[in-house]
RNA sequence: GCCCCCAUCGUCUAGCGGUCUAGGACACUGGCCUUUCAAGCCAGCGGCACGGGUUCGAAUCCCGUUGGGGGCGCCA
């Protein structure tokens, strides 16, 4: 059995969507459990739209996501290069070949005499698929001659087989594409860079792919791709067609839907475990059910035969719920590293990671910490009427208080029955009036930690200030 | 226009002919716990799109209808 290797193969044309690192996602899950390699490929053919910076922040996103690759354009490989930019010479060999033995042919119909072509077909209810016989008599001599004046090359088509394939999916099963479904396509543009379907085959191909894993946006494609490896006479890799993530309202997930973007969800305080976690089970599920999963226990548990048909709708809220599950599980010192960006105060590692661990039930997304911790560090400054019961009680409370030698639970506790000993303001007034004379809050942590966590002066001076 | 894919609670899903009066999770509702809010625990609400077959038996298999999604680019 020869070694799996799989692929996360994007356009550098934006950043990275929930969709593609649910992709990149299967992919690893399946490369790690198999012990195989997983390798990133950027495909930048489209000089228009691909950028670099993009790039950049389409690695840092995956690598954040904890999803790291063997061979890739920054770590290279022995099939390199991993940026289709780069591998033009390749795409333009085979093409040669293809068209030596006769399977490829030149066109040098202008891009918009294409774009006539195919509306004139489609406006004559006819399917807009093109043919040898209507390519070709754009190949005259003067036609020629232009394209060499200006610098370009002729646009190389593929001659495709009219007859039926069958696809073994993995995941969609056999799925059945009838002689004529498609017809002839470009391999090569005018621009020397190659099409997506053509470049994808020689890549896949020479770098050994040996799965294909990618959303089902490209099941009526893959016969194209299969005729490329039988007219090269490669092996086909194992597809598994996985179906798209939805917005909402059941159309493709888009920006309109809010947050789509990896990039975003990070900005809004989501861990990469939560991440990670919920992307997982949008299309596969655990055999045992379980839901909260380590990516450690993602790639244990990882199987293609799992993977699920049916397109799946992005649900914020169980995002939402896996993420405040995830902070909740992560260890507290390494939770302290990653939400100290989100408070935007500069406070020591020990006094946040009291706090953190007093809120950090309250939390589902990190941004709301600032707002979640705000009266550790500022005085509220909230009116609460004073009654003359509360002022002798908290009166007797600050002269308790002051007494302690030792800031504990347990001494602030006994201090508390001391104060309330004779006092005529009742328990739950008691408790809920400090809360707010401490916080400014009807709601928050526990009282005992917030009293133990800001200390003996403060609380006291909080007291102090309501009582002046 | 043609081709392809999909169809179980609002959402993610389990189910791979009988163990299904269809299980779990999110959300929602109620209760418990808690001198706050969460968290946690318990309970409730809620679904096999429709119509034909096949079968002793169908959520599961087949066909059709409907609905949704995708593709047919010198985009990926």
């Amino acid at each position: 059995m020869s070694e799996v290797r799989v692929r996360f193969a994007p356009s550098p044309t934006g950043y990275l969507h929930v969709g593609g690192a649910r992709t990149a996602l299967f992919n690893y899950l399946y490369a790690r459990k198999m012990n195989g390699k997983f390798i990133l490929r950027i495909e930048d053919t489209d000089i228009e739209r691909s950028e670099k910076i993009f790039e950049e922040q389409l690695m840092s996103a995956l690598r954040w996501l904890g999803l790291d690759w063997d061979e890739g354009p920054d770590v290279g490989g022995e099939y390199g290069p991993y940026r289709q930019s780069e591998r033009v010479y390749l795409y333009q060999e085979y093409a040669q070949k293809l068209i030596d033995q006769g399977i490829a042919y030149e066109v040098y119909a202008y891009p918009e005499e294409i774009e006539q072509l195919r509306e004139r077909l489609l406006a004559e209810g006819k399917a807009p698929h093109y043919t040898r016989e209507m390519l070709e008599p754009y190949n005259t001599v003067e036609r020629k001659r232009e394209y060499e004046a200006k610098g370009l090359r002729p646009a190389v088509y593929f001659s495709m087989p009219r007859k039926d394939y069958v696809l073994h999916d993995i995941v969609k099963g056999e799925v059945i594409f009838k002689a004529g479904s498609v017809g002839d396509f470009a391999l090569l543009r005018s621009n020397g860079m190659p099409t997506y379907n053509y470049a994808c085959v020689i890549d896949d191909g020479l770098m050994k792919i040996t799965h294909v894993l990618r959303g089902d946006d490209h099941l009526s494609n893959t016969v194209k791709q299969v005729a490329l490896y039988e007219a090269f006479g490669w092996n086909t890799p194992v597809f598994g067609h996985v179906s798209m993530i939805l917005g909402p309202d059941g159309s493709k997930l888009s920006k309109r839907h809010g947050a789509t973007s990896v990039e975003e969800f990070k900005a809004r305080g989501y861990l990469p475990e939560a991440i990670v976690n919920f992307l997982a089970l949008l299309g596969w599920s655990h055999p045992e059910g379980k839901e909260i999963l380590t990516k450690f226990e993602l790639i244990e548990s990882f199987s293609l035969e799992r993977l699920v048909k049916n397109p799946a709708i992005f649900n914020p809220d169980k995002l939402r719920w896996m993420n405040a599950e995830h902070i909740r599980m992560k260890d507290l010192k390494e939770l302290t590293v990653v939400a100290k960006d989100f408070l935007k105060r500069s406070v020591s590692d020990e006094y946040f990671e009291k706090i953190l661990h007093a809120v950090r039930d309250r939390l589902e997304e990190l941004s709301q910490l600032p707002e979640l911790t705000e009266f550790f560090f500022e005085r509220p400054s909230i009116g609460i009427e004073k009654s003359v019961e509360a002022v002798e009680t908290y009166q007797m409370l600050v002269q308790e208080l002051e007494k302690l030698d030792q800031w504990t639970k347990e001494e602030i506790y006994l201090a508390f029955k001391n104060a309330m000993k004779g006092a005529r303001l009742k328990g739950k007034e008691f408790y809920m009036t400090l809360r707010l004379i401490l916080t400014g809050k009807t709601e928050g942590p526990e009282l005992i930690d917030i009293i133990e966590i800001l200390g003996k002066s403060e609380v006291i001076g909080r007291i102090k200030n309501f009582l002046s």
